[in-house]
DNA sequence: TAGTTGGGTTTTTTT
DNA sequence: AACCCAACTA
């Protein structure tokens, strides 16, 4: 028995036509990676293929370096002379040895996104671009939108010459790339982009990676962009041995460039490609595998297909609503709790907690400590965008490539060194009218005028400097950034910079001294790298995504954005903020393109798909989002899933947890609430609710979309799913707020012990009752600034429930005005102000 | 030159 | 809420 035996009809197909174009579209879980590996072992051990002539691109470094580990449990020799690695890297080791041959220095350095703001803000200087119309960041994607379609400066300028801002753009473009050679430095698009200058600037470089590289594997394929294929295209045009191996409805990377044609149309441009569907699904069971296929059934442009699996149904799809972020931040935490109690087999690392923006981890991750849930964040702010780390880094840099101003400048007066805006600004102007770099302007101080006073100073950096590059030529990395803290007494700096902080920061950088220690060990051991450099650790650290670091043996939960999660898989996945504006996001509701929708979609369908056994899919009513409470319906990808695969479907009444109400002055919520709603009859048809203060009413009023102004374009798109808007109120609440021109009251049954939603119509943000806005401020942690009571000591005042009574004393508490009142029937009571919505008589 | 403050803005997602 | 920048002050 082989271990080809193993693999189903298709994947074993797929494993043995090794010759000419291969597509394989593989479903989520399907066993693509299984397929890929055995593959390679396949080459090598079945058909004699030499490891050096293959090569397989992957989406990760982290799936680079599991993929090779597993080749090598597969046969056990030769797979480290396999080619894997990303499309950057791979670009980057390509470059290093030939750059020169397109105008630039091996030793070129690799600009992150800071580094290109800090770049293009020179640029727009320069130009006299005001940056307020026209931000830095516009510019930025524009660039780099163009350099993932290979659209060089002067194309993209004759391609955008009809209004000022595109020619604006086309000449920030080209300076910006003189500047960025000047620098000797490369971003991020360039890696792709001069890779594809090089191949077609010299025949003879190509033909040598051609005829080394006989067979090739793309992984993630569908996530692709113009560059990209360019390069495999390139690479593959020898041998036509190409296998690439996606699903195009896991496309999610539209915005920066992927192309979901390049799989969709890869039998157009390979016509006798040999196409292979792997439908048969591994991971998830039957309930969440027909959750994700009814959500991605309702994109139009894919390939059709439907998952499977002979898994049993499992358990329904849990959906959870909750009043705010705070709480369903808790009760992630706490069932994460709750699961591990129930079965002692399951471990922290089998949960992962999904988001759509890094801003959402904030309210979990406060949960999860305060849970003792142990956990990790993926990305947020990037490790080497910290500002502690960029700083070493930059001194590297300067040390390492002397061409690089922007390292240069970012670090010439830190920690401070009496050199100031105008210094730097004089040396700049100097260094370009003599077309020198920044740091060799250093030498030529007599020459500049009006920096005479800084002259010791600068002198001084500039033989730091030197000296540095002195002691690198003989030192080891760690050595050479110890000797950086020492000598510019960094860690000093760090406290004086923010107390609180430091500790975090040194921290940091001592993470950063034990990857120099282990990228030298790694080199060390890679022949092929050609031991260990300034350079190379440079690059790799520029090259990290923010995944390669999660380890996976550390027994923590799993928090990270869905980009981040594809291609991972656990026991139990929680996606939270279903909500509409924030999964489809805002900008994808609002955008004229219509595939917008489309990708969100993909990404829920990536979400929905990472979960082995049990989805839990989490929502609020009103959130923190940019300081601002917003109010959210339902994501229309949870009204997607047919209501009897969830345990809890939405508008159906059911209990949570922690959205007990029951807490000592705790008043019921009120909301105002506007946005889409579920359609269906969820809420229409006299549903009940309880008015606040105990009163009971049911929704009444509906408005359609066509009412609805503004909002009514993403409402009017038609489909199933689509929102229809309530106005609603409880039995205290009055007729008038139902149903005026913009209202969008809304009532949800949230809980079945939910003695409440007060509803408002919407009239604008400026007009919101103030007393609404803190209600559900105080909902939310941190919101301290609830509204102050228009009422004082002593004042007669009126409650729903308990009729009138004096004020006794206004407190100001944590959260909002805690208020103590004798009523006249009711008695004394306590009670938070802004939940109480006392009436001043 | 350095540090503070107030106002305006806001990539969702990342190699 | 967080960030960035310009303007202001010491």
């Amino acid at each position: 028995m082989s271990i080809y035996d193993t693999l189903n009809s298709e994947q074993k197909r797929a494993v043995l036509q090794t010759d000419g174009p291969v597509l394989i579209l593989a479903g989520a879980g399907s066993g693509k990676t299984r397929v890929i590996t055995h593959r390679i072992a396949y080459l090598m051990e079945e058909c004699g293929v030499n490891p050096w002539n293959i090569l397989a691109i992957t989406f990760t470094n982290k799936a680079a370096g599991e993929m090779r580990e597993r080749v090598d449990r597969l046969i056990g020799f030769g797979a480290e002379s396999v080619w894997v690695s990303t499309f950057h890297s791979m670009c980057v080791r390509i470059l290093r040895r030939h750059i020169d041959a397109i105008g630039y220095d091996n030793r070129f350095t690799i600009y992150d996104t800071d580094d290109q703001k800090a770049l293009m803000k020179q640029v727009c200087k320069e130009l006299n671009i005001d940056t307020k119309q026209l931000r830095e960041r516009s510019i930025l994607s524009a660039i780099s939108s163009a350099k993932d379609e290979l659209l060089t400066p002067l194309r993209y300028q004759e391609k955008h010459q009809m209004d000022f801002i595109e020619r604006q753009i086309g000449d920030a473009y080209e300076l910006y790339q003189k500047m960025l050679q000047k620098n000797n430095a490369l971003d991020f698009d360039d890696l792709l982009m001069k890779t594809v200058e090089l191949f077609n600037a010299r025949e003879d470089i190509l033909k040598n990676y051609q005829d080394r590289f006989r067979y090739i594997m793309v992984d993630e394929y569908q996530d692709t962009n113009t560059a990209q294929f360019e390069i495999v295209r390139l690479l593959a045009a020898g041998s036509r041995n190409l296998c690439v191996v996606g699903d195009d409805d896991q496309s999610i990377y539209k915005f920066r460039g992927a192309n979901i044609r390049n799989i969709l149309d890869f039998e157009k441009v390979y016509p006798d490609a040999t196409v292979i569907r792997l439908e048969q699904n591994y991971r998830s069971t039957q309930n969440i595998l027909d959750a994700a296929n009814a959500v991605i059934a309702n994109n139009r442009n894919r390939k059709a297909k439907k998952l499977w699996t002979d898994r049993g149904p499992g358990n329904k799809v849990h959906f959870r609503q909750f009043r705010s972020g705070r709480d369903e931040a808790s009760y992630v935490a706490e069932d994460i709790d709750r699961c591990m109690r129930q079965d002692h087999k399951l471990h922290y690392r089998d949960f992962a907690v999904l988001y759509r923006t890094n801003a959402q981890s904030r309210q979990l991750e406060d949960s999860f400590v305060q849970n003792s849930v142990p956990y990790n964040i993926v990305g947020g702010t990037n490790f080497y965008a910290r500002m502690e780390v960029r700083d070493l880094l930059s001194y590297l840099r300067t040390v390492s490539n002397g061409l690089d101003d922007i390292s240069v400048q970012r670090i010439i007066n830190v920690p401070k060194r009496g050199i100031g805006e105008t210094t730097i600004g004089r040396i700049q102007d100097y260094a370009q009218s003599h077309e020198v770099s920044f740091f060799d302007a250093l030498s030529d101080l007599d020459e500049i005028s009006g920096v005479a006073k800084a002259k010791k100073k600068l002198t001084d950096f500039r033989d730091f400097i030197l000296s540095l590059r002195d002691f690198a030529s003989t030192n080891r990395i760690e050595e050479l950034i110890k000797k950086i803290i020492r000598d510019t007494d960094y860690e000093n700096y760090l406290r004086a910079y923010d107390e609180l902080t430091a500790d975090d920061r040194i921290d940091n950088i001592n993470e950063l001294i034990s990857k120099a220690v282990s990228y030298e060990e790694d080199a060390l051991e890679d022949e092929e790298s050609g031991g260990p450099t300034l350079a190379g650790f440079l690059e790799d650290v520029a090259l990290v995504a923010d995944i390669d670091n999660v380890d996976g043996d550390d027994d923590r939960v799993l928090l990270m954005t869905l980009h981040s999660a594809k291609g991972l898989e656990f026991p139990h996945v929680y996606l939270t903020g279903m909500e509409e504006d924030l999964f489809p996001s805002y900008m994808s509701l609002n955008s004229t393109d219509e595939d917008a929708l489309e990708e969100e979609r993909r990404l829920a369908y990536v979400g929905i798909t990472r979960a082995k056994d049990d989805l839990t899919l989490c929502c609020a009513s009103a959130r923190m989002v940019r300081g601002e409470m917003q109010y959210h319906a339902i994501s229309r990808f949870v009204m997607e899933i047919p209501e009897n695969l969830l345990d809890c479907p939405p508008g159906k009444g059911y209990s949570v947890d922690t959205a007990d109400w029951e807490d000592e002055d705790d008043e019921p919520p009120f909301a105002e609430i506007h946005g889409r709603m579920p359609a269906s009859g969820a809420l229409g048809g006299g549903y009940d609710v309880f008015a606040p203060y105990g009163g009971s009413g049911s929704v009444y009023g509906r408005k359609s979309a066509a009412d609805r102004g503004k909002e009514s374009s993403s409402l009017g798109a038609g489909g199933r799913g689509q929102g229809t808007s309530y106005s609603a109120g409880g039995a205290h609440s009055s007729r008038e707020e139902s149903g005026t021109g913009s209202g969008r009251g809304v009532v949800h049954p949230h809980d079945t012990r939910l003695k409440a939603v007060y509803v408002k119509p919407h009239t604008s943000s400026a007009k919101k009752p103030a007393i609404a806005k803190a209600g559900l401020s105080a909902l939310s942690k941190g919101m301290p600034e609830a509204a102050k009571p228009d009422y004082e000591v002593g004042d007669r005042v009126a409650h729903v429930k308990y009729g009138s009574g004096t004020v006794l004393s206004i407190e100001k508490g944590p959260r909002d005005y805690k208020v103590k009142v004798m009523f006249d029937e009711a008695g004394q009571k306590i009670m938070y102000a802004a939940f109480a919505k006392l009436r001043k008589i």
